[in-house]
Formats: structure tokens, sequence, C-alpha cells
DNA sequence: AATGAATGAGGATTCATTCAT
DNA sequence: GATGAATGAATCCTCATTCAT
């Protein structure tokens, strides 16, 4: 008599708990009961669903990539030309549950960790090839062939905006950026012409 | 009777081992008997020398840091001209140790430290503020008002390179990067014509 | 309305699994998790039956003793004579099921628990009381006031290839040992004479 | 500066208070903690010295079975014949320090080991083989052919009497069993001519 | 200056056991 | 009867840090 609704839940909470945590601590290097406490369960449970630290931890790294994914798929909705399409993906980098505060310091540690582990590196490359493959398809369209060129720039602007909020303090103004990259984009793709 | 060129070389020795397990770990979360066994030396004496192993991280960071800003001076060296400085200053990030692998490795590490660390989020504001007026100095007499916005963008550039380069495989190819983001500033100038 | 048949063959699948857990790791440390999941059952339902941990290792020495005590009976039956009562009493320790790699495993494993569990020391000792008293009756019309010392010795010879079992590899000639101790009790008897 | 005296000391200090452990407990199941506790040190010393469990334990056995040789050397010196040899080597292994009831406890402990760890099998097989060659030389100019069978006989009788030890309770009488096993040593050997 | 000795404070993980369903 | 959920209590091990020499 499997309660894969329990089963569902408990994953569910331990996953937003170590995200919530690695968002507060700043880093990768929490601790399997800080996590468990924070989801209001025994570390031994977190054990029980997920085997180990680095499940759960890959675990939340995978359900942040699923949420960037959906909010793009979400943008993606409706929008036609190529132009509107990149606006979109740009703004899904900025926009819903990807650009908060302890979620970009999640993200940050992901990069850390991809360093060494093998899983973290695999998933970091589904999203870039995912991020890069949907800017060069829209881009070829409109800069042939220096889509490829254009895409790392829009692609490293996303990341370093990512990376300098991650140290800044203040107010975010995550429109502001995505339309500070909107803007450089548009002047390179009319510079071409 | 102090022996300062001891002192002093152990130290160098203790930050360049630090910076090297951090390259190599792809973490912050280094021991230091990693550290110390590297260097040489036992573990006690690195403490007896920097007293905890923050200090350690910390001074690792700062002579980062420093080197940056030595190859930063010495690329400003007899360049004249506001652009020829800003060619000089995106140089600098991309050439001499800064943009070795585990310097890079180092680097992101420390953007998560700052996250939760006092002293390393301090440093890395002196950094960002350094970067930003220099760049901000020499563009104003580019670009007037919209200065602020093209160094940020810059920053920005120069940042995403860095963090994308920790999570590729492959050969590096620092003048390349640079040469983009210089080449991305060219046309944003002219644009403004 | 209870359901015997369930009931019993549950417990019986338990302590079959139990006794193969423990030949298979070589030692009483087994999991109650690792017993269930050999029985195909989990580790709840084992404790349902069992009450503890100890109560079915206990039931598996009691299995493995009865196991002992039944091929015993079996063999005696039909044999007339002290010298083939002997023989016969030897063979059991040899024969059938008790001289089985995963049981001779067990039953050395017992041996250690019998040093700090008061019921495991209880069964061995019933154990070692029934293997000398079947001896003794038989020897005491062959060897008079010698019986008990050569009980002793018996007893020794089989404890001791048992226990050399344990720590072999290869093949095992569980008759050719049988035979060894019967040998030597042959000579030692007639050297009495 | 290495200091090997309290290197060693505490090296010896923590292997005694393994064994003595190990024969309070009547198992290998014991705990770091409880070892070092017994040593007087911290559990954190005990891997400091000895890096993990196992190496403590494997430690133990490896002194035991060194006593257990110097023991035998011992007994050995002086001796010629290979009759009045054997006899040293199977009081060997009743007297000194080998047949304290605390060591006995050790020795059943670590044959069970030896189903599963490498390292004790090796062991184990060295003091088995050790014993045989010994015994195997001593009895072949007396019993020629028999020699092989005879020796294992004996190796069975000692083994078996240290197991029947361990169960046993009341005082034990080390020489009482030498003796047995010299007598039916002496008894099988007659028989032969 | 330099090191080995020593430890306290965790932290991941395992497991027997209990409980609600 | 049977199970998954849940946990508290260990246990091994690591590590930063201190101290005597």
């Amino acid at each position: 008599m499997p309660r894969p609704d329990i089963q569902t839940s408990r994953r569910r909470a331990l996953v937003q708990a170590a995200i919530a945590e690695i968002g507060k601590r700043g880093t990768l290097d929490v601790t399997v009961g800080g996590i468990a406490r924070r989801a209001g369960v025994s570390s031994a449970l977190a054990h029980h669903y997920f085997g180990s630290k680095d499940h759960i931890l890959t675990a939340a790294m995978r359900h942040i990539l699923q949420g960037l994914r959906a909010e793009h798929l979400r943008r993606l909705r409706g929008v036609t030309g190529p132009r509107e399409r990149l606006r979109a993906t740009i703004a899904a980098n900025f926009g819903g549950q990807s650009f908060r505060r302890e979620v970009i310091a999640a993200w940050l540690a992901f990069y850390v960790s991809a360093q060494h582990d093998r899983e973290a590196r695999r998933l970091l490359r589904v999203y870039q090839r995912r991020l890069r493959s949907a800017l060069l398809s829209d881009l070829r369209p409109l800069a042939g062939d220096d889509a490829p060129q254009l895409a790392d720039t829009v692609a490293a602007l996303i990341d370093g905006f990512y990376i300098r909020e991650a140290s800044r303090t203040g107010a975010a103004d995550p429109a502001g950026l995505a339309a500070r990259i909107d803007a450089t984009l548009d002047t390179l793709l009319e510079a071409r012409a």
C-alpha cells in the first residue's frame, strides 16, 4: 500500500527545504539535519526518501531547472516571431520563481558543485545546451552566421547578471536586467544591418 | 627576533597552496590539513600563521584580487586614450594569472562565500567597485550618460564568461573572450553615434 | 481468527531467511531489514511476528538445533549397539542440513552470541549437554571410567572441525571428517583394551 | 619531531583496550568510542592512530597472533626431539596470555570476522598454516604418512577446546586441556606401532 | 619556528522499533 | 495481516583548533 501522495509531498517539501536552506546559508554546505528540520521531519526520514545527501541536493537542482524550463515554456506559449521568442527566453530567466534571492544562491552553489560532482555537471550542461539551442534557433533567422557569437554573448549576460545579483545588496530589479539585455541585443542586431 | 622573510614565504606558500587546493577540489570546502599538506607544512603551522581557516581563505582571495589588480595596472601602463584603456581593463581579466582554471574555480567559490562571509563580501565589493569605476571613467568621455549602463553590461559580460568557463570542458580561449567583449563594446559605442 | 498456517509459514520463512542472511554475511550482525527483504516481507512484519531482532536470531538458532536433533534421531533409528550409535551421533553433525556452509557460519556466530546473550548461551548449553549425554551413555559400556574424557575429546573434535570448516575455502568433505573422528575414536577405544 | 614512544604506547594501549573490550562484550561488535574510552583517550585519537575501526581490530588480531607465536617460540627454545616439540606446540596454545577468557572471546570473534573480512581471513590463514607446519614437521618423523591426518586431528582438538571454552562457565583448566590433547596424541602414535 | 598529540564538536548514515492505516 | 511512514539512538569518521614540547 504505497501512499504516493505522502511520498510525493514529503519529497517536494524536502526539496523546497533544501533550496531554502541553501539560499539562507548561501552555500551547498548545508546539513541534512538542517534541511530535515526545515521540512519538519527527522533527518532519518530525509535519508529514507532520498538515500543520501547528494541525492537531495541533486533533486533540488533538478527542481530549479524544471522551474526554469516551465517558466520558459509558459512564456513561449503563443509567441511567434524570433525576436519575440528571444525576448521570452531572456525574460524567463528573470521572472517567476527563478530570480529569487535564494534560488540565485542555490544556482551559484550548483555552479561550484558542478566542478566536482558528475551529476551536477550533467544537469548544468543540460541547462546550458537548452538555453543555447533556444537562443540559436531564434537568432539564426535574424543574424545568420553571427548567431553563435550572439548566443554566447546573450548567455554570458544572463549568467553575468545572475552572479552579480548574488553579491548585491538592496532590492533586485529583474525586469530592468532583462530589459537591459534586450536593449543590448537590439543594438547588436541592428548594427548588423 | 621575527624573521619576516620566513614568515612571508610561509604565508605566501600557504596562500598558493590554498588556491591550488580550492582549484583542484573545485570548492571552498577544503581542509586546513589539505592546504598545509600541499604547502609541505603541518596544519598546526597554518594556524600559527593565519589564526583560522577563514583567514587563510580570505588571504587567498585577497591574493587573487591583488594579482588581478597588478595585472590591470601593468596593462594600463603607457596606455592613453579611453578606448585603449578600456581594452586594457577588459584584457586584464582574461590574461596573466587571472584566467587560469584553478583561479576561476576559486573565484567562483568566493562568490559563494560572499553570501555568508562578511569579509569575503567586502573584498568582492572592492573588486566590483574598482572595476566599475575603471570602466566608468573611461566610458564617460565616450558614452556620456550611457556610461553607467555600458559599464554594467561590460562587467556582466566579464563575470558571465568567467562563470561559464568554470563549467566548460576543453581548452580555454581567454584572448577570444576578451576580443568578443571588445567587439561588443565597439558595436554598442558605435550605435550611439 | 488466527491463521496458524500463515503465521507458521511466515515465521518459518523468516527464520530461513535469517539463517541464509547470517550465512551469506558470515556474521550475526545482520539487519532485520535484510532478513525481511530476503523473506519477501516488510521489516515491520518481522517485528510483528517476532517482537524483536533478538527473538528472530534466537529462533534461528533454535531452528538449527532442532534440525541437528532431528538428524540425530533419524540416524539413531533402528541402530543398536553403542559403537553404532556413537557413529550415528558423530555422523549426525556432519550430515543433512547441519554441515552446510551457511549453517556453519550461523553456528559460529551463535557461539559468539552466547558470550553475551543469555538465551543464546542457554540454547548452546542444551545442545552441548545433549551431545555430551548421548556420547556418554554409549561410551560408558565401552570405556567405563574413561568415558567422560573420551566424550570431551570427541565433542572437541566435532566442534574443532566445524570451526576450521568456517575458515576454509574449497569443497567440504563432511563424510571424510566424520570418518576421521570415527577412526580416532576406534583407536582410542582399542588402546584401552 | 616524531615521538615514537608516545605513538607506540598509544597504539599498544588502544590494541589492549580493543582486546579487552571485545573480550568483555564477547563480540567484535564493539565501538571505537568504547575502545578509546577504555584506553583513556578520545575516539578521534583512535582514528588518528589507526585510520579506521577495522584497522584497530586487525591490529588487535595481529597482536594476539604475535603473542601466540612468541609463546610458541619461547616454549620451543632448548627443546629437542619431535615429541617434546609437539608437546611445546600444543602447550603454547594453552599457556601464557593466549588462553585467557577475553583473548578466547576475541579469537572466536576473529573466526567470525574472517568470513567476510579479507585481512582477517589472511591473518587466520597465517596462523593455521603456521600451526599445521609446526605439527607436521614434528609428526613426520614419528608417524610418517599418517602425519597429515594426525596434524589435522590435533589442530581440530586445539580449536575445539578453544571454542568450547568460550561457552563454558567456571574456572578454566588450560593445563588439563593440553594434557588431554597430549595423552590423545600419545595413544594415537602408539597405536601406529 | 614547527610539529605531533589530542580533542570536542559535529555530520552523514544506519537501524531497530513503533504506529497509523 | 501487512505495510509504509517515521524517528531516536547510535556509530564512524572528519576537522578545525589547541597545546606541550
